[in-house]
DNA sequence: GTCTATACTTCGATAGAC
DNA sequence: GTCTATCGAAGTATAGAC
C-alpha cells in the first residue's frame, strides 16, 4: 500500500508557461546548492533568465516558488526510490540496488538538505514534503526489509522499522561525511560497512 | 596515537576579554541554529550584548568570528567523543556508550551542520576544523572497532574503517531524519537498528 | 575597548508602464 | 506576461569620537 502509483504526471500547473518552468528548475538547483536562506529571488531570476516582473507574476514570492520547487524534488526522489525498491530481485538485492545506485554524492540529498534550513522547517507548507518524503522512504524500506525477514534472507533479529531508519540514516549521514571530506569515499565506505552488517559472509 | 591528549586548555587568546568571549559563544549558538549564511553580525552582537564597535575591535569580521566559534565547537566535540571512546568497557560497550550518549537530537550536530553551508566549505580556514574533526572521529572509531574484532567481540567480517564510517553516518543521518520528522524517534530507531546489526542476539 | 555615524550592497517585494 | 522604477529593511563593514 506504500508502493508506487507514480504515473509520470506532467508537472503541476505552475509550470505551464516556459518562464515559470525555468524559474522552478532554477529554484530547485539553487535550493540544492545553497539552501533556502542562501537563495535569493534575484539569483533565481538570473539563473532562469527571467525578469523580476515575470517571477512575481507567476509566483507570489520566494516561499511560493520554493514550495513548487520542493514539491517537485520530493516527487522525483520518491519515484526514483520506488522504482528500485519495487523492482525485480530479492529484498536484500533491492535494498542493495538502492544503496548502490549512482549518486552525485558530493551534492548530497536535495530533500535531506532542507532539513538544515530553519526557515523551511518553520513553515508547515514547505516542511510537509520533506517530512512526508523521508517518512515514506523509511516506511517503504521497512516493507522491503520485512519481506526479506519473512523469506529468511534476513535474520529474525532484524527489526524492519529500525533497520529502515538505519539504512536511510547511513545515506543521509554518508553525504555529510563525504562533504566534510571533500570526497565520495566515506559515503561509499559507510554503505559498504552497512551492507557487510546486513548480509555478513555466511556465518556458521 | 589517535587518542586524547586533550587537556582542558583555557579557551584561545581570542576570548581573553569578556566581550570577545560572549561574542564567540553567541556565534557558536547561532551557527548551530541558523548556519553561517543565516547568521548576521548584528544578530551575534545582540545575542552577545555587545556593540558593533566591540565586535569589530575583537574580530576582523564575520568569518574571523566564525573561525573562532567553529574551532572551539570542534575541539569540544572531539574531547567529548574521546572521553567515551577511550573510557572503560569493552570495544562494543564504548561504541554503544557513544551512540547512546545523551544528545539534543533535534538540534543536530554542530559540526556536521556546517557541511551544508557552501560558504563554510568554500573557505579553507573554516572548512579545516570540520574536515579534521569528522576525519578524526572516523579514525578513532575504527581503532576501537579494530580492538573489538581483535578481541573476538566482533566478527572478522567487520571492516573497521568501513564500519566506523557507517557508525558516524548513522548519527549524522539520524539527526536529519529526526529533524524531518520533528521527533527524536527516527534517530533512536536508527541507532537501535545499527546496534542490532553490530551485535546480533547470539546467532548459532 | 566601546560608541555612534555613515556607506554601500543586497534582500524581498510592490507599482505601474508597456 | 514582462519590464523598469522605486521602496524600506537588513547585511557587512569602515571612520572617527570618546
Amino acid at each position: 500500500m506504500y508502493s508506487a502509483a507514480v504515473t509520470t504526471n506532467p508537472p503541476p500547473d505552475r509550470a505551464a508557461s516556459p518562464a515559470a518552468e525555468r524559474l522552478v528548475e532554477a529554484t530547485r538547483e539553487l535550493l540544492w546548492e545553497r539552501g533556502y536562506t542562501g537563495t535569493s529571488p534575484k539569483a533565481v531570476q538570473q539563473r532562469a533568465g527571467a525578469g523580476q516582473g515575470s517571477m512575481y507574476h507567476h509566483f507570489a514570492g520566494k516561499s511560493d516558488l520554493a514550495l513548487a520547487a520542493i514539491t517537485r524534488t520530493a516527487e522525483e526522489l520518491r519515484a526514483r526510490a520506488d522504482g528500485l525498491l519495487s523492482g525485480p530481485g530479492t529484498a536484500v538485492e533491492r535494498v542493495t540496488a538502492y544503496l548502490r545506485r549512482e549518486r552525485d554524492v558530493l551534492r548530497g540529498c536535495p530533500v535531506g538538505r532542507l532539513t538544515q534550513d530553519p526557515e523551511v522547517m518553520a513553515d508547515p507548507l514547505l516542511r510537509a514534503p520533506v517530512e512526508q518524503t523521508l517518512g515514506w522512504l523509511r516506511g517503504r524500506l521497512a516493507e522491503v526489509l520485512a519481506e526479506g525477514r519473512a523469506s529468511g534472507e534476513l535474520p529474525p533479529s532484524v527489526d524492519p522499522s529500525g533497520t529502515a531508519a538505519t539504512v536511510v540514516a547511513v545515506l543521509q549521514g554518508g553525504y555529510v561525511l563525504a562533504r566534510a571530506a571533500g570526497s565520495p569515499e566515506p559515503f561509499d565506505q559507510a554503505v559498504t560497512g552497512l551492507l557487510a552488517l546486513l548480509s555478513p559472509p555466511r556465518p556458521a
